[in-house]
DNA sequence: AGTTTACCATACTGTTCCGTATGGCGGTTC
DNA sequence: GAACCGCCATACGGAACAGTATGGTAAACT
């Protein structure tokens, strides 16, 4: 299983074959056909451990922060700094053709999306207005990590993330008092 | 040659098989093989179409505009109006892995950037402020149409698209006089 | 009229994978 | 110590596809 997140991370889904699989692992079909019914449970559950992992992560860190200003320049930094699973995601979402991956690359993305909606608001934001920061901030988190995965070039020449991660920040969160330039 | 971009688009570049496209369009491999060397030769024909496209609109629309402030509204409003591309290019950044798809979406994904930067450096913006503003930019515009192919639903709750490019083109273009809200 | 050419079909081989059937083998249980 | 169980290997059948070999056919050319 461990093999398969590495292969679904670095090749995608389709990636996930399980004679190839057997044979790096030094194993034969026969003893991964006891384990698994077949190839589809293998890769719902690494998708299921990812899926976990998710849920577990932003309870535990994001909810608790209260000043709603904090939490979102939080969230928007630690979701970034995060590389693991923010090219997980984006592998996840290279294979969301198939069927298996489908469900939850879409609960992935609108429990994500909600997340964000409910910060923006918090901010005291009208629905329509947070709902359209929030999907700006995850089109700009998803394109950054699709970008770091396919095109590792192009991004390497922005050497400073966290510059980039504040512009998008200051962007979207409004500064606390009135402006004064 | 049009049955394989349309795959591409659906499906992405994995998807072009000879046999069930043959099948498709009611003729049969043998005719394919006369048209074609191999299927590598449908994929390269296919990504060269669309990579043409692109260099001529992008010449032919924005180069010529002067004021760069309007450039670059106009050319991020054109960007995410053009679905058709967009979810084309989405499509084919999911192929990424792909070792034909590669030097395609390099080239475009870097000649993207390099007329963002300039756009941007055109306002008087320093090079790295540039850089960060165009990857930002285009972030937003890769994960806007990865998010359209992979989870519609969530886009859709956003009826207003030009609102979320406004939203964006604001955030990025620095306006044009002093500040005075 | 005979030949060439452009285009298409049939019929193979080879590869890569999925899934199953079946047997072996060390450790545990009775 | 005989039967059983957890774990693994070998060996098969079958599907989907890439690519090749070869023949047919209708139109153009000579």
């Amino acid at each position: 299983m461990q093999a398969a997140t590495n292969l679904i991370a670095r090749e995608g889904v389709q990636a996930v074959a399980v004679e190839p699989l057997a044979v790096a692992l030094g194993v034969t079909k026969g003893s991964f056909y006891w384990h698994f019914k077949n190839r589809d449970e293998l890769v719902h559950a690494a998708l299921e451990a990812w899926e976990q992992d998710q849920s577990v992560d932003v309870v535990s860190r994001y909810a608790g922060i209260q000043d709603p200003r904090r939490r979102l320049r939080v969230l928007l930094f630690a979701a970034f700094e995060d590389v693991e699973n923010g090219t997980f995601s984006a592998a996840v979402a290279v294979s969301s053709q198939d069927p298996r991956v489908q469900p939850y690359l879409q609960r992935a993305t609108e429990r994500r999306l909600a997340f964000g909606i409910e910060a923006f608001q918090a901010l005291g934001l009208s629905e329509k207005e947070a709902r359209e920061r929030a999907l700006l901030a995850f089109a700009a988190y998803a394109g950054y990590f699709q970008l770091l995965r396919t095109t590792p070039a192009a991004v390497a020449a922005v050497t400073d993330l966290s510059g980039y991660v504040r512009r998008l920040a200051d962007a979207l969160v409004p500064a606390k008092g009135p402006r004064r330039p």
